[in-house]
DNA sequence: TATATTTGTGTATTTTTTACACAAAGAAAT
DNA sequence: ATTTCTTTGTGTAAAAAATACACAAATATA
């Protein structure tokens, strides 16, 4: 008998990993957080930060802590994105992955290899290379779960900087939506939310009229989702 | 050593279990399945259908088959809700449950107790009665979801009778959304999404003016649907 | 000072939503 | 047979929202 082997179950068991899914946008594409594999299986691979669940901690908390171990993100807010659980995803055994996505705002976070990664890089969605595991499918439910999403609730603020200007946040959403919107009404529409707090300042050094600069506000938005209010553009 | 604990892994892992939140409606309120546990922990106390998870089959498929097993339920469609992960929340150990959810036609089944449970039966979401592990939080996970879902999808024929008249259907929403809509306007925009077919047949002794029966038109649906139009009420 | 470009606001038109009014239909009561 | 009670189906006017543009304002550069 393997004396490593010490953990021991009267039924078998799967191994269970948490991955996250890191979207980032740099004022012209939505781009992916992906990390180049150390080790086997897919060496050398692209993939998805994560890995294998400690028995103290939350599946989220695992997907945090793979985060920052593999990337240095850390102070990442997380939301659960849906469970993989056909037998044969991974070529280690029966493992199934909670998946977790994030929106983040690229600047205020520098990343850096770590642990099992020899790299960690941006990837714009149209030039994704190829995935280890099932992750290509993972990303496509990423994508089409914040697609869906972006309609109904302001999660478009989180890519952006603390400040931003309207055509900025236009771009993010025709970015996501992969659609063109009209330019005035997109402002008007926005404006109409409420939701942005006029700066007194202006975007610098552009060779035409300068954009404002608004924040989201963040407390109102809060108070409205309490009362159940419903976000559209 | 425990000659019966003969699966032995080099790390430990989490049982991983699959359970059901079903839903049916009775014509005024919606209805949740649930099962009385026979065994420890938690015997006699009512939670949803659910067990541990095979070496050979997707969750969903173990949502399915415990399903059977406990209630009798087959050939329903189910789709992913959650899954929960925080330690502590089963006192068995380490246990992890994907959660799925369905909603179906009451009448299409009969439902029998089986294995693990004593009962299995039918409460109204106002007499749930207390529930085992944290199934009460789940059980608000997943309203929540079909409350969200019901306005952008047409989800809500599937709880109903194959024919079915407007003013059922609008009872329906109602019971969802917890609202009260116009009659009028709800008959309206029902009608102008096209999704219903309109049959030669009308409901039979009630005293004032007979509703006539409709089926949905899945087809048409589905063809709308690979075109990602958007169905809202 | 003129030019090129993009932002911010206004407005007319169309479409959708909302709030009702009223006739039609069916069974039960008279 | 007629009236009564209740609920369904359709219509319509008013309000609100979405859409499609027009144009002036602002900013760096030529």
């Amino acid at each position: 008998m393997d004396s490593t082997r010490e953990y021991c179950y009267k039924y078998p068991r799967p191994s269970v990993t948490s991955d996250c899914i890191i979207f980032g946008f740099d004022g012209d594409k939505i781009r992916v957080l992906l990390i180049e594999r150390a080790n086997e299986p897919y060496a050398g691979r692209w993939a998805f930060p994560g890995g294998f669940l400690d028995m103290d901690e939350s599946a989220e908390d695992c997907a945090k802590r793979e985060l920052f171990e593999e990337t240095g993100l850390k102070n990442v807010f997380i939301e659960q994105l849906y469970t993989f659980t056909q037998p044969g995803r991974d070529p280690r055994g029966r493992v199934i992955t909670i998946a977790y996505y994030a929106l983040i705002k690229q600047t205020d976070y520098s990343i850096t290899a770590g642990d099992d990664a020899k790299q960690a890089q941006w990837f714009s969605l149209d030039e994704i290379p190829p995935l280890a595991f099932d992750h290509s499918r993972i990303l496509q439910a990423a994508i089409s779960r914040i697609k869906g999403k972006i309609r109904y609730q302001p999660i478009g603020f989180e890519l952006l900087n603390e400040k931003f200007t309207i055509p900025e946040l236009q771009r993010l959403y025709e970015a996501i939506l992969g659609v063109q919107l009209d330019r005035r009404n997109f402002h008007r529409k926005i404006i109409a939310t409420g939701l942005l707090i006029q700066l007194d300042e202006k975007k610098a050094n552009v060779s035409h009229r300068a954009p404002r600069y608004f924040s989201f506000d963040k407390e109102k938005y809060e108070q409205l989702s309490r009362r159940g209010f419903n976000f559209e553009i």
